[in-house]
DNA sequence: CGTTGCATTGACCGCCCTCAATGCCGGTGG
DNA sequence: CCACCGGCATTGAGGGCGGTCAATGCAACG
């Protein structure tokens, strides 16, 4: 039983642009099924194509580069309403692998329909294009985290991320959000080492400035702890979900 | 006395993917004219919107973010034949600035045409897409150098991506090839200080691997660099020019 | 009840940062 | 013509942030 584009449930959140009635019926077209991934299953791989595209209805994942080394990087963290395989779907091959954290439910769309999609629907090849830019407006970000702030701020930074774009997706029960993830792929993702990562996180909890423990992530007050580091207020500009 | 597209310099370069005659007329009257640039001026600024997208056709400049502190993150280099502002064009504001380092020439786009882009052509908004995704897969590469590399590493790795780009578009002369660059804007790009960065150049230049000075960059065995750091063979996959 | 995965904590030390001084070059004005 | 200055490259000294190594605890699981 999958769900209709038209009932989508991350669509009702502000963070995401509002769409037209035509527009959303292709899409309904363009969905072509849905996929539920059990943790630990790698969905999309590096250097290879894929046929398929998806789109994140819930769950979490990550996305990840390996070095020749057998050392890893994440890129990014992937949350409900992200979408995955763009840079299969325009440059043949992807460039990091994305795996599931949770188990993730997807929506699943044909790569080869993706050419029908910018010849009949310009406004969500707008969008795609969008996505894709917004993804290069976050990397840009982590680059400068990890070349310009010390442990602190980049752990802080990150906890802030999620805290907001969690919230944003409805997932903030009680004060806190759930945050699946190892210390290892937070550590993995801001260039730290896993003992660091532990101990500075460590001290934000006897500080009581963020608890992250046992998948559940809480942060009193954002806005003190945005302050401790400098991080400009939670522009949230609204995206598309495609 | 501007260039027509028709007879663009760049496009000969194997680098760029084939362009049909059709969308080559539509991409000259979609090129509103031309822009010279002088060194240390401002092209795009971080948090402002821009009427106007540009193409480098010659010269060199950069990509850059500025913290809240006053640090500096060179989130990428323009060379020639890359795109300037596609982060204005979808998502109204840019975020990082452009600035040249070099005189440079730039083709100039008008925003306002980008919907009739997307709406009539198709194949350029592919294009465009796989130009903000080519450009996630570099900022990928760069923040996994940055999690992952010690100094040696990261500079080795951004001198062979000059040393290959550079050559793509035919400024390799005489086997080296022009880096305009100051060492202080290299250390903003990997993060790593200025004197670190003097210091690990020096070392690759007494150790006959890689020898930038004075404005010029010369490799004699690039694969022997690269083996050196376990980088993959140069896969230079081709790319739109828009 | 051994094993496996993850979190935690202490000891040690090295890479790279900061501070600081010097040299070189081109531009500018007295 | 020369003194001065600003920008950039270079080099040495000293120290700290965060790295590796290693051991322990704990919970889930076969």
């Amino acid at each position: 039983m999958t769900i209709d584009c038209a009932n989508c449930p991350l669509r009702q959140f502000d963070l995401f642009s509002p769409i037209s009635k035509s527009t959303l019926a292709f899409l309904s077209r363009f969905k072509t099924g849905e996929l539920v991934a059990q943790p630990g299953t790698e969905i999309l791989t590096e250097q290879a194509s894929s046929s398929q595209l998806f789109t994140t209805l819930s769950g979490m994942g990550l996305r990840y580069k390996t070095t020749s080394d057998g050392d890893r990087q994440v890129v990014g963290f992937v949350l409900p309403g992200d979408f995955i395989g763009l840079q299969s779907g325009v440059m043949d091959v992807m460039q990091h692998s994305v795996e599931a954290s949770t188990e993730m439910r997807l929506c699943v769309f044909n790569r080869s329909d993706l050419w029908t999609l910018f010849r009949s629907q310009p406004d969500l090849a707008f969008s795609l294009t969008h996505l894709a830019a917004n993804e290069e407006h976050l990397l840009g970000e982590a680059l400068t985290v990890l070349g310009q702030m010390d442990a602190q701020a980049r752990i802080a930074w990150a906890l802030l991320r999620f805290d907001r774009r969690l919230t944003a997706v409805g997932l903030r029960k009680n004060g806190r959000v759930p945050l699946p993830y190892r210390q290892q792929d937070l550590a993995d993702a801001l260039g730290l080492s896993l003992v660091h990562t532990n101990k500075t996180l460590a001290r934000f909890r006897s500080r009581q400035l963020a608890n992250w423990s046992e998948g559940w992530l809480r942060v009193p007050e954002p806005d003190t702890l945005a302050s401790l580091y400098d991080f400009e207020s939670s522009i949230t500009a609204t995206r598309p979900l495609i």
